[in-house]
Formats: structure tokens, sequence, C-alpha cells
DNA sequence: TTGCTCCTCACGTCACGTGAGGTGGC
DNA sequence: TTGCTCCTCACGTCACGTGAGGTGGC
């Protein structure tokens, strides 16, 4: 029987000497034969265990668990396990690259917005503003989540009321949507901080002034705690470290 | 002015202590201050430097890179290079980890096929078919990409004569059309065997017999050269070391 | 004899993680 | 004094790639 060669195995398989050469000393495919001169003699059963082996590393399999799978008898269980741990890893890595192709995107929109000379800072500035977007989203998000079911069903009361005279669950009601709208103004108090256009400090108002202040959606007058210079603000997510001292 | 330790640098950064530690002896967040007793101590301007470098880390880009960024005069045009090799780069991973995927998504197909118990040559099956299926596929596109274009000039140029009597484009083309032909036709012998059902030997049959042969889109009615057997059989892509032989 | 292939060390990759054994600072 | 945090080695990770220096086989 024809015996096939390092070099020989490693082109008919697509890899390189020095991997068949790795496999062996890794105990994956040794050769079932060697040369009176210490040389690796690899057989057409051997080929076809190659074959299988780059099968699965192609599928990201690690050689590891390669290694346990054939020398497994019944490979049955073992194979389907690997196959959901691995997908779901390849599922997490493919989302990773999604999410960091996104941070790219979203720096090479920050750096088109950027007038002048690129520096460190705008950098940074970048970096703050995609972060303070995203924080924002969330807390958007969360508002909306508890907000809209609390409308819908004050407004249906409402029109039961309405059409069919049945005024109980309305008034039911008042006293939870009283409590939602407390907690949701609470959260968003609680979540938000400003920039003083004068000083660029970034400052918590008071609660107070905050509730009757002029407002846009992403501007508020208020007086900076700061330099107490009173004018329009923008609104910005609170970072950990501010938390603490409201 | 206030520093910050080691631990609440990373606390705020939301790294490990070890990963400061190790930003230290790259010489890419060096902080600004020793105490007596050989402890680190970062300023304000080293949290900021810090946040930068996990935002890039967060896009992927290397330590090696972010460092050679940050010390850049003008970091504009050597962040562009680096957006533009990074996203060349997840985009290959990206695509890479879809692959991985997809050959996860065949072996499960296979093994939902597979009758009885699971055995590694099952496996190896598996592998062969899918193989078998993809360079198949990459056989018909190539026919395909030649053939249509072809034969939709042929019709054309029929078209053409019947409807306005002009007869040379389609005179013109016969002779092209000829060898258009003989090549794909080829082409597709060079790119096949054939599996024998009585002995299973993958065999390549005599053109002449191929030519004339009954056959369905996967079937073909040969002679095998290996036993002799004349049947039905199954069309398959040729490996390399069978095309040295024909 | 001359290329070519193959052999075995041994070190490098990348961004940290994980102890070990010792010490600063409240 | 007692925890807690921090310090510096030093080794490990994963699947090989890359020389170096030597040798088998046609």
């Amino acid at each position: 029987m024809s015996m096939y060669t390092t070099g020989e195995i490693a082109k008919l398989s697509g890899v390189t000497v020095r991997t068949v050469q790795y496999y062996d000393t890794r105990g994956i495919l040794v050769p079932s034969e060697l040369s009176e001169g210490g040389r690796r003699l690899y057989s057409e059963q051997d080929l076809k265990r190659m074959r299988i082996i780059c099968f699965l590393r192609d599928a990201g399999i690690s050689i590891n668990s390669i290694g346990e799978l054939l020398s497994e008898e019944k490979p049955g269980p073992v194979i389907k396990t690997l196959l959901d741990e691995q997908e779901k890893l390849l599922s997490e890595e493919l989302q990773e690259r999604k999410d960091k192709l996104g941070i790219i995107e979203g720096i090479r929109k920050g750096l088109r917005d950027t007038s002048g000379d690129i520096s460190i800072e705008s950098i940074g500035d970048i970096a703050h503003r995609m972060e303070n977007k995203r924080k924002m989203r969330r807390m958007h998000i969360v508002m909306l989540c508890v907000g809209i079911p609390n409308a819908l069903f004050q407004w249906t009361s409402i029109v039961l009321w309405i059409t069919t005279g049945i005024w109980w669950p309305f008034v039911l009601w008042i006293p939870v949507d009283i409590i939602v709208s407390i907690w949701v103004f609470a959260y968003y108090i609680k979540s938000v901080a400003y920039i003083c256009p004068q000083c660029h400090e970034i400052f918590v108002p008071r609660k107070k002034e905050m509730l009757f202040a002029k407002h846009t959606p992403t501007l508020r007058k208020l007086t900076c705690t700061c330099c107490g210079n009173h004018d329009f603000c923008i609104e910005t997510a609170r970072e950990k470290r501010l938390e603490d001292k409201s």
C-alpha cells in the first residue's frame, strides 16, 4: 500500500507541513507508520481522518474538542453538544464584530462632524457623545416601556366610560397613574445631568427647578450649580460618579 | 487635585486592575504620579485617556495601534487608515463566522439524515457530501455564466433574422457557438467523476461513453472502470488526485 | 554530489488571566 | 492589629508560524 509523506498529506488536505507535524505532537493524527529514518508515513485511512479533522476545524471547533470527539466510541451526543456550544460561541462572536463595526461607523460619522484638526480630545468627545447617545436611548426605552402601557390603559378606560358608561376602571386607575407618573419622572431626573454652556461643567440641577424649567427635547433652562449661570443647558446621561452627589 | 488609584481607574473604566497595570507596562497609559510606596496614581487627565483607550479597544483596535495613535501629534490621517484596516478585518472575520455557522448548519442537516448510530465515518461522509455540493455548485455557476450569454446572443440573432431579415449575425455566431459548446462540455467532463453503485469506487468514464450515455441531472448510465459494472452512477465533483489520471 | 523534503528544538504571537509571595495604607 | 488593596515576577492561553541547525531520500 502506498503511503503519504508529511508534505503530501499537507498538500492533499490544504494545510502546511507544520500543521501536520503539530497534529502529530498533539496526538490528534499520529502517522500509522514511521520510516527507518524517522519520517512520518500516513495511510489512506490517515488521510480520511485528516480530512475530517480539517472539516471540523473549518467549523471553528478546537483541536482539543476534535481530539476528544475522535477518541469517542459513540460520538453522537458529544458532537451534538459540541455543535450547540460552537453555534452559541460563533453567534456571540458574530454579534461582537457587528458591534465593533457599529463603533467604527460611529467614529467615522463623528470625524466627519469634527471641524478643524482631528485631535486626541476630539476622539474623546466622539466617544463621549456615542456613549451618551447609547445611555439616553436606553433611558428613553425604559420610560416608553412603562409610560405607553399606562397611557394605553388610561385611554381605553376613558373610551369605555364614554361609550358604555362604565366609569370605575378609569377612577380605579387614577392612583396607579399618579404613582407611575411620579416614578417615570423620578427615573428621568435620576438619569440625566446638564452641561453648562458657560463653564462646560456637568451638573445635576435641583429637582424643583427642573420640574418647572422651560425646555426643549434636548435643552433645559437651568442655573448651573458650579458657576451660577442661568441659561439653556444640554441634557446628557448622568455618570455614576455624579449619582452619589445627588 | 485628587488622584485615582489603580483599582479606582479600573472600576471607573470598567476593566480589571491587571489591565490597568498591563497598559502601564506597555507604556500606553503611564500614571502621572507614583506614591512613596511605589503605588500608581492617576489624574483626571489619565482617566480621560483611559476612556479613549477603552473606546478604541472596543472597536477592536490593537494596543500597539492605539499606542501609536496616541503618540501622534496629528492623528487625523493615522486614524483614518486605522479605521479602514479595522473595518476590512472585521468584515472578513464577520464573513468567517457566517461561513462557520453555515458549516455547522450543514453538519446538523447531515446528522438528521444519518440513519442509525452516528460514527466518525458518517461525519466524513457529511464532509464529503458538503464539499461535493460546494464544488458542483461552483461548476454549475461557471457553466451558466458561459452558456447563458451565448444562448441569449443566439436567440437574439434568430429573432433579428425573423423580424428584420438580417441573417448575418446568426451565421457569424455559429462557429463561436460551436467553440463555446465544446468548451462547456469539455469543462463539464473534466470536472466530474462518478460513484459506481456496485463497488463504491469513484471513477472517471471515457469521454465518448459519457457523451452518448442516458442520464438524469444527477445520474448517468456508465461502465465502471474499476469493476466493469454497467449501471446508473452518481455524479460527483472530481478530486485533484483523479485529474492526473484522466 | 546536489537539491529538496523532512526532522526536532525553541521561541514568538496577543491581551491579558492567574496564582505566588510580599507590602502599602486606612 | 486586621482586612483590603496593590506590587512584581513568572507562567499560561491557542493553533500554529518562523527560523536554526541538522539529516533522509531521490
